[in-house]
DNA sequence: TGACTCACG
DNA sequence: ACGTACGTGAGTCAG
């Protein structure tokens, strides 16, 4: 047979290190754990193993880790992220069944050197897993190590057996411990032989064999006379490093192979623990879901005793129809493709499949007033309606959006996965389409999510904001957004020309051909080859980004060329290419928007991005010409003055900002009058412009060398500039300090509506990382509430344009900015209503204003 | 797939 | 002593 040793703490520094820290969303880190199960899945596949044993360290009396967490390194010198997470990866890898070997007084390495042994004596293969090549020393006939190492993310374990030591060391596996004995090794506290490294221990053992050889024929052997006198010093210190570094193979332990077999996985059990964990990935991986649970549930974790209702292929419709008209409510999931393709009606008892007639029973549904739909992805039921000319009328809950609200950070909200993170214990059909599993447990999950809503007073974001918005963005998503293909590929042809001029150009200037998008090969072209300062490394190579290049503009005319190039390779290849390719055979293009994605209460848009369209810069804004109105339509835009400022004004309640709104003057000229201490009639454009960027980092959660960078000052004037800055808006230094200090008692920050979101970072010891927290703690409540008030404005416009009876159509949100399309006899009164319900949407301490402005394209819209 | 770069608010 | 603004999506290269 074969057995695999794991050297646990070995694996787990590994793992910890080589991976980005990871959290769950209440702060638990999993990085290490996540890292560790992935290499042993990796080793257990080259080696397929018949027995496991995961050998740990066990040095000292129980480790009592809860009252060590959150303060300080604990005994093993081990950071607090990663001493939290050994208990609970021994306990999960229990819980998938292998056996843990843990030995007081002994080490991990003593274990493996023990199990190796006991391999070699009965003729059974041993394959030991560590990131240790101290280990390397028990290698044998029967013994490889799999050496672990995590590159990039990646596990990886290279196979060490007798040839390949041999290869590498020029010695065999048991000469491995001379070498170290004449070496040493610091981390270890191995002293070997002063004088003596890596080199010249590998060449006497090589050479010699042994320690014990050299030192009985050490007046004879052939060595130069210094080394014969580092030698002989370092006798006594060669011999007690051989001691020391040699593993010992006889640690107490079960030793009898069979012991070691694998258990079955506890499949519920581990799935509980892994969801908990947010490890989904693993559990995917693994297949435990799989509804063969035959064995009893486990006596520490008793399940709730749930029934799977019986699935009713329906085919008259009326039945279901009837009892959801009955129950005022009707949990519905949708499959659609164009059509309906299939329902799927659930309840504690039925799951109606309805696959017959699926269109004809969900147009009832939705355009019933009286029945609450309670379903996940709403927006698809609002597009779906919208598509077939009617509306959708009481959507009540949705778990998608009621999940993002109660955690944003979250990597995806589909059923599946807030199944396990809610603890819905489910149980699974044979043979039934997923959506009808769905279904069976939806009303379980829509109960445990509406508690979790409620308890945390969030349903009203969910009903009067996420719910109908969604309703608008589907509208907006089916409007699109006009473009003019045909000129917008001909401005992507000319701008492409004119980058391939320059490339040509580029290469010429610097004596050869290479390919200018590669910074790879860019770098050494600028760096090397024209010999060019600045110079600044990446991970990879040299950095050419643009505040590089900018920097060193004047040194070289081909520094101007490169980025020039940049930007209108970038604006050939990523707007005019990819939007006409995106453009639908009305010329119109129909972005997807994400409301489920940003942490702060954004929503996204994607395929392709429109809330990214160059406006900065004269060439790229010229792309805006190209959006345009439909024939006898005009667009409308509008968008908020200083939003975020405003908010801030508001909920940190500062005095100076409050009066600087309410009397409707320039806010970046009040700040730089308050920053530079001089009458705002003297303030000049470019002090005005510092003190925009002093605002701006303001609303980031500031740092004086950020700012610094970002307006070419000194960082200590940056500094003053804040620290003025903050002295003046005293609301705003309370405000800020206020904010860290609730989000490290409370775990998470909010905005003005309850939208939340958790940060774990504050509890990390990585300063950096923490830093990040403070940071995020000040900013989110901010962009988060900007966030909040323009989507309530969007269904505002969404409503009043419907009540009064208008064609006009919201098409784009930008953050700040809404885009209306209108027939040409409305145009004046949709702007105004744009502008009217951005600015009322809320009441806040401060006016909220927004500019709005009527054109045919976009560029002319956008005023 | 990750790193780099760059477009937007 | 050390690394540095907040939030996104997409194209390209290279392993």
């Amino acid at each position: 047979m074969t057995l695999l040793v794991v050297d646990g703490n070995s694996i787990v520094n590994r793992a910890f290190y080589g991976i980005r820290l990871l959290t769950t969303k209440d702060g638990q880190f999993t990085n290490a754990i996540y890292g560790f199960l992935t290499m042993l899945d990796k080793i257990k596949e080259s080696s397929s193993p018949d027995a496991v044993a995961i050998a740990f360290d066990l040095k000292a009396p129980t480790f009592r880790h809860k009252a060590y967490s959150g303060y300080k390194a604990n005994r093993h010198g081990m950071p607090e992220e990663l001493a939290q997470q050994m208990p609970v990866l021994k306990d999960l890898l229990k819980t998938l069944g292998y056996t843990l070997v843990e030995c007081e007084g002994f080490e991990a390495d003593d274990i493996l050197g023990t199990l190796a042994a006991k391999c070699d004596e009965t003729g059974n293969s041993c394959v030991i897993a560590t990131g240790d090549r101290d280990s390397l020393q028990l290698v044998s006939n029967n013994v490889v190590v799999r050496l672990a190492a995590t590159k990039m993310g990646k596990a990886e374990a290279e196979l060490y057996d007798v040839d390949r030591i041999k290869e590498e060391y020029g010695v065999t596996p048991l000469q491995m411990i001379d070498i170290k004995a004449l070496q040493g090794d610091t981390s270890d506290n191995i002293p070997g032989v002063a004088g003596i490294g890596k080199k010249g221990a590998g060449d006497l053992i090589q050479k010699f064999g042994s320690i014990e050889y050299i030192y009985d024929n050490l007046e004879t052997i052939d060595v130069k006379p210094a080394m014969r006198k580092k030698l002989t010093d370092g006798k006594e210190s060669a011999f007690m490093s051989k001691m020391l570094g040699t593993i010992s193979r006889e640690a107490p332990i079960d030793t009898d192979l069979s012991h070691y077999a694998v258990a079955p996985v506890k499949a519920d059990e581990a799935v509980a623990k892994l969801a908990k964990l947010e490890l989904f990935t693993l559990i995917k991986k693994w297949d435990l879901r799989s509804d063969v649970q035959e064995s009893s549930p486990s006596p520490d974790e008793p399940k709730a005793e749930i029934k799977l209702p019986e699935i009713k292929h329906v085919t008259d419709i009326s039945e279901a129809l009837t009892e959801v008209k009955n129950a005022g409510k009707a949990y519905v999931l949708a499959d659609i493709d164009g059509e309906c393709k299939g329902l799927y009606i659930g309840s504690n008892e039925f799951v109606y499949e309805i696959k017959e007639n699926a269109d004809e029973l969900l147009g009832l549904l939705l355009k019933d007033e009286t029945i609450a739909k309670y379903t996940s992805g709403s927006k698809a039921l609002f597009a779906y309606a919208i598509k077939h000319g009617f509306e959708a009328l009481n959507i009540a809950f949705d778990t998608q959006l009621a999940a993002y609200i109660l955690n944003p950070s979250a990597s995806g909200y589909d059923n599946e996965r807030l199944f396990e993170e809610y603890e819905i214990p489910v149980k699974r059909y044979e043979n039934a389409e997923p959506l009808a599993f769905e279904a069976a447990f939806l009303p379980a999950l829509c109960d445990k999510l509406s508690g979790k809503l409620e308890a945390n007073e969030q349903m009203s974001l969910l009903k009067d904001i996420e719910i109908p918005l969604a309703n608008v963005l589907a509208d907006m998503e089916i409007a699109g957004f006009k473009v003019n293909t045909k000129a917008l590929s001909a401005y992507g042809e000319k701008l492409g020309e004119r980058a391939d001029e320059l490339r040509a150009d580029i290469c010429r200037e610097v004596g050869y051909d290479f390919n200018v998008n590669s910074p790879k090969q860019l770098g050494p072209a600028l760096f090397e080859t024209l010999g060019l300062p600045g110079a600044k490394k990446t991970k990879t190579g040299y950095s050419t980004n643009a505040d590089v290049l900018e920097a060193i503009r004047d040194v070289h005319p081909v520094v101007g060329m490169v980025l020039e190039y940049r930007t209108l390779a970038k604006l050939k290849s990523t707007y005019c290419d990819a939007l006409v390719k995106a453009a639908d055979e009305n010329e119109r293009i129909h972005t997807v928007f994400n409301q489920t994605e940003t942490r702060t209460g954004r929503i996204s848009s994607l395929e392709p991005n429109l809330q990214n369209i160059p406006v900065r810069t004269e060439v790229g804004r010229e792309l805006r010409k190209f959006f345009i109105a439909e024939n006898g339509c005009t667009l409308e835009d509008a968008d908020y003055s200083q939003i975020e400022l405003r908010v801030l004004a508001h909920i940190a309640n500062d005095k100076e900002m409050i009066n600087a709104f309410t009397n409707g003057v320039d806010i970046h000229t009040v700040t730089a009058s308050q920053v530079f201490g001089v009458h705002e009639t003297m303030i000049t454009p470019s002090m005005r412009s510092r003190a925009k960027a002093v605002n701006f980092g303001i609303v980031y959660g500031i740092g004086a060398f950020s700012l610094a960078k970002d307006i070419g000052v000194t960082r200590k004037e940056a500094d003053s500039y804040i620290k003025a800055y903050l002295s003046h808006y005293s609301g705003v230094d309370a405000y800020m300090n206020s904010e860290v200090e609730k989000a490290n008692r409370r775990g998470y920050v909010s905005t003005m509506f309850g939208r939340r979101r958790y940060l774990p970072e504050l509890r990390s010891s990585n300063r950096n990382l923490k830093a990040f927290g403070e940071r995020v703690a000040r900013n989110m409540p901010i962009q988060g509430t900007a966030a909040d008030i323009i989507k309530i404005a969007m269904i505002r416009v969404y409503d009043r344009l419907k009540a009064e009876g208008m064609k006009s159509k919201l098409i784009l949100q930008v953050h700040d900015e809404l885009i209306v399309e209108s027939p040409e006899n409305e145009s004046e009164k949709a702007a105004q209503i744009l502008r009217e319900e951005m600015e009322n949407a809320v009441n806040l301490s401060v006016p909220l204003t927004a500019d709005a402005h009527i054109g045919q394209t976009w560029f002319e819209a956008k005023g």
